[in-house]
DNA sequence: CTTTCGATGATCT
DNA sequence: GATCATCGAAAGG
């Protein structure tokens, strides 16, 4: 079983909360997305095709990882269509699994610091640009279905100036493993 | 608790 | 040459 990545990035980025995502072994539950599509200023597709976006006009159910500020890398989920240009930011997640693993990856013990945020989601995980374009349907990738529903919450999205009032950050109400405290 | 700032390099104009 | 879908440390209330 499987997200629905043919869907557009605003409805996949809330299903997502919840899933489990694990990178060879290692990873928990999706508790923070945002959605970025084509013709939304603040996605990296906004303006077409460039070597960098290429992963996210390729086939969704695909990893696009780009490099941010020169030093961290961010994972997100292509959706919609080939060609599109749409795709989920995974912003945080629950460490449920390899919890050792990643404490050694981030130098951290507290379990609530290991993945609030990208670039500690893709640094916890061991993501970097040679996983971009990879399917997500098959290792080093797995993805679980939640075991029940959650109350989600959405609101602005972060770190980003253009289309700053699209509400397109989604977030499991309450859970202590956010970036930030949704609102 | 809050705000500020430096790190660091690819990307795009 | 400016702009970042960020993080962590430091400084101030």
């Amino acid at each position: 079983m499987l997200p629905d990545f043919d869907a557009a990035p605003e409805r996949l980025a809330p299903r997502l909360l919840g899933w489990t995502l694990l990178v060879d072994g290692v990873g928990g539950l999706i508790v923070e997305t945002e959605a970025y599509d084509a013709d939304d200023p603040a996605s990296h597709s906004f303006g077409g095709r460039t070597a960098r976006n290429a992963a996210m006009f390729g086939p969704p159910g695909h990893a696009y990882v780009y490099r941010s500020y020169g030093l961290h890398w961010c994972l997100n989920f292509v959706c919609r269509e080939a060609g599109h240009g749409a795709a989920v930011l995974i912003r945080a997640l629950e460490p449920t699994q390899g919890l050792v693993r990643m404490q050694q990856r981030r130098g951290l013990d507290n379990p609530r610091l290991l993945a609030a945020g990208p670039g500690r989601v893709a640094q916890a995980l061991g993501v970097d640009d040679r996983f971009d374009g990879l399917p997500l349907d098959r290792p080093p990738f797995e993805l679980q279905p939640p075991a029940g529903a959650a109350d989600i919450v959405s609101g602005p999205r972060i770190g980003i100036t253009k289309a700053a009032e699209r509400p397109w950050r989604f977030g499991i109400a309450g859970s202590r493993f956010l970036s930030r405290p949704m609102r």
